[in-house]
DNA sequence: GGCCGTGTTGTTAA
DNA sequence: TTTAACAACACGGC
C-alpha cells in the first residue's frame, strides 16, 4: 500500500544507512521483477556507489556512481528492508543487495510481486520512463496551479487525485482521509468544485501527508519501514477501514462505495454531494 | 475447498 | 475524453 508517506518514511531511513555505501554484490532470485536487461542492471550495481535516494510520487530512485540509477515501485506489497545477513530469507525475498561496509543487507521483498526495479544509465527523473510520465508532487505544486488542473478534467474527483499523471503520490488512503478533511464528497465532479474549494483542498492534502509521514505511514498488513517496524497512522484514520463507524466528527456512520472500482470511504454527512 | 476482496497501475476495450 | 474491466499475484477472511 506504499503512498507518499509510506515511500518518504521509507527513503529517510535508507538514506540514513545507505549513502555513501558500495555495492559489493546483488543476487537476484526473482528475474521478472527486474525489468532493465539482468546481466546490464547487475553489472551496473556490482561495486556502484550509492550517493543519493529520493522520492518521486511513490517511486524511489536511488542514484548511483558511477552515474546511474535505480528506480523502485513498491506497488501493493513491496519492501525494501534492512536486515543482516543472519537474518532468515523467505520466500517472497527477491533481490538481496550486500555492501561493502555494512553489517546490514538491502533485501527487496514482494509478496504479490507487482512491484519492479528499473537500472537507467540516465539520473534525471525526466529521461527515465517510469518517471517522466509522474505529474507534480503535492509538496511543489502550488495551490494555484493545483487547482488550475482540477479545472480543466473531467470526471469525479477521487480518480483524478488516484491519477499519477495528474498529481503523484497520493493513493487510496490518503485520498479518502484528504477529501474528507476537506468535506468533500469523492464523486463530486472535479469541474463543479469551485476555484476556492480546489485551492481549500491542497493545503488540507498537504496536512493529512505531513501528518501520515510525523506517523510514519499508516501499516494496514504490509508496509514496514525498513527496520521492520509497523508505522502508525492507520490508528489516526478518519473514514478509511472504518465503514460503519461512527464518524469521529458527527457521529454519523462511515459509508463504504465504490469509485472508479476502488473501495472508497467517506462521511455522508460531512462529505454532502455537490 | 471456494469465493471475495485487497493498498497499484498498465493495457485493452467500449 | 473518459470509463470500465482485467491482468499481474498471493493471501486472509468467511
Amino acid at each position: 500500500m506504499p503512498e507518499l508517506p509510506e515511500v518518504e518514511t521509507i527513503v529517510r531511513a535508507l538514506r540514513l544507512h545507505l549513502i555513501g555505501k558500495k555495492i559489493r554484490s546483488i543476487e537476484v532470485m526473482t528475474p521478472k521483477i527486474i525489468r532493465s536487461p539482468l546481466p546490464l542492471t547487475v553489472r551496473t550495481l556490482k561495486q556502484a556507489t550509492i550517493i543519493d535516494i529520493k522520492r518521486i510520487g511513490k517511486m524511489i530512485l536511488i542514484l548511483l556512481d558511477p552515474p546511474a540509477s535505480l528506480a523502485v515501485h513498491l506497488k501493493m506489497t513491496g519492501q525494501l528492508l534492512l536486515q543482516t545477513s543472519e537474518t532468515p530469507v523467505d520466500k517472497h525475498t527477491h533481490v538481496i543487495w550486500t555492501l561493502a561496509s555494512s553489517e546490514k543487507q538491502l533485501r527487496y521483498r514482494d509478496v504479490r510481486k507487482f512491484g519492479f526495479l528499473l537500472c537507467s544509465s540516465e539520473t534525471a527523473p525526466s529521461e527515465i520512463p517510469c518517471l517522466k510520465d509522474l505529474g507534480p508532487d503535492p509538496f511543489e505544486i502550488s495551490a494555484a496551479q493545483f487547482a488550475r488542473v482540477l479545472g480543466q478534467k473531467k470526471g469525479a474527483l477521487k480518480p483524478l487525485l488516484l491519477d499519477q499523471t495528474v498529481i503523484s503520490g497520493l493513493g487510496n488512503i490518503y485520498v479518502d482521509e484528504s477529501l474528507h478533511l476537506a468535506g468533500i464528497h469523492p464523486l463530486t465532479k472535479a469541474d463543479t468544485l469551485s476555484p476556492l474549494e480546489a485551492r481549500k483542498l491542497h493545503p488540507i492534502i498537504r496536512k493529512v501527508l505531513r501528518r501520515a509521514i510525523r506517523s510514519k505511514g499508516s501499516t494496514l498488513r504490509d508496509f514496514r519501514r525498513p527496520d521492520g517496524t509497523a508505522g502508525s497512522y492507520q490508528n489516526r484514520h478518519q473514514v478509511y477501514g472504518r465503514e460503519g463507524d461512527p464518524c469521529l466528527t458527527c457521529g454519523r456512520p462511515i459509508k463504504k462505495i465504490r469509485v472508479g472500482g476502488r473501495g472508497t470511504h467517506f462521511c455522508p454527512a460531512c462529505q454532502r454531494k455537490e
